[in-house]
DNA sequence: CGGTATTGGTTGCAAATGTAACGAAAATGA
DNA sequence: TCATTTTCGTTACATTTGCAACCAATACCG
C-alpha cells in the first residue's frame, strides 16, 4: 500500500460518507438494486444472466471464460447464470470443436429477441441515470471511471 | 421511468462495458474487494462492520436505525454486524431510556482504538484509489457521485 | 383509556454466493 | 510418448445474505 496521506490527515475529523469506495457503494447499490428489481420483473432475470446475455449478444459467440474476464463474476456465477439461461431457453451451449473443454455460448432465437428488448431497457436506465448530469459531465465521469477501474486492477496486484 | 432515450439509439450497438451502471459495478466490486481483504487481515471485521464503527464513531453515540439510514445495509445487515462487534468486544449497546425498543451503540475502549487505526488505513486506501485522478478530477468526482445518488435515490420513487 | 397500527430490532428459514475439490480435456516437457 | 501440470467448467459444501415472521415497545386514535 502506497503512503500518500498527508502530514495533517490525523486532525481532520473521518467522515465516512466522503470516502470514494463508500460513495461508489452506496451508488453501485442503489443503482443495481433498481435495475435487478425492473430486469426481474419484466423479463424474470438476474443481472448476472444480463450480463451474460449481453456479452453473448455482443460479440455473437464466447466461451465462459471470456465472461469471466469481461466481468465482476468469477467461473461459478457463470456456469450457473448460464445454466439458468440454458434451462429458460434463452441460451445455447455447443462444445467447441477446438476445445472440447469449454462450450460456446449464443443465444436461442428467442434469447435474441429478449436481448434486444432488454437492450433498449438497459440504455433507458443508462439515460436515466445519466440525466441527472450536464453532458460534459456524462464525458469526464466515463473517463474518470476508466481511470479508476484501471487503478482498482493494479492496487489489486 | 423516464423516456430520454435518442430516436437513433437503435442503431447504436450495445456495448456493456460502456453502460454506465456496468462500470460503477466493476468499479464498486474490485474495489470493495480490495478494502474488505485488508480489513479482514488486518482487523478481522467486515465492511458492514467497518461501516457501523465508522459511523458510532463519528456521531458517538447512534441507534441502529441511523446506521441503515446512512449506509447501503439494511436492518438486518445491521443488526448482524452490531452483533458481530458485541461479541469481539469493540462495541457496546445499552438501551435507550427515551424508547425502551431502541439499543444505543458505542464504541468500547478496545473499539475506539482500533476504530482510529481503521481510519487511517482507510485513508490510505481512499488517496491509493484516488492518486489515479488529478486533484480537479478528484473534485468533479465527488460532485457527480452526489448528484448521480441523489439521482438513483429518486428514480427509486 | 383501550384497541389497533407502527416502529425498533432480532430470529428462522430459504435463496444466493464463495471456496475448494473435482473430472475431463489439453498443454507441457522429459 | 507418457507422465505431470494446467485449464475449463461443474458440483458439493459452508457461509452469507435477504425476506418474512416475530416479539417488544411506542404511537395513534376512536
Amino acid at each position: 500500500m502506497t503512503q500518500t496521506t498527508t502530514q495533517n490527515s490525523a486532525e481532520e475529523p473521518f467522515i465516512l460518507e466522503e470516502f470514494i469506495p463508500f460513495k461508489l457503494a452506496v451508488l453501485s447499490d442503489a443503482v443495481s438494486k433498481l435495475i435487478a428489481r425492473d430486469y426481474s420483473d419484466r423479463f424474470g432475470i438476474t443481472i448476472a444472466e444480463w450480463r451474460v446475455m449481453a456479452l453473448v449478444s455482443q460479440y455473437d459467440e464466447v466461451r465462459a471464460q471470456t465472461v469471466v474476464e469481461k466481468t465482476p463474476m468469477d467461473k461459478v456465477a457463470v456456469s450457473r447464470a448460464v445454466a439458468s439461461l440454458v434451462d429458460k431457453g434463452l441460451l445455447e451451449k455447443r462444445t467447441s470443436q477446438a476445445d472440447r473443454r469449454s462450450a460456446l455460448l449464443h443465444l436461442s432465437a428467442k434469447g435474441n429477441t429478449i436481448a434486444t428488448d432488454i437492450q433498449a431497457v438497459a440504455k433507458v436506465h443508462n439515460d436515466d441515470v445519466l440525466q441527472a448530469l450536464t453532458t460534459t459531465e456524462q464525458a469526464v465521469l466515463h473517463a474518470i471511471l476508466d481511470k479508476l477501474i484501471v487503478q482498482a486492477r493494479n492496487l489489486t496486484q
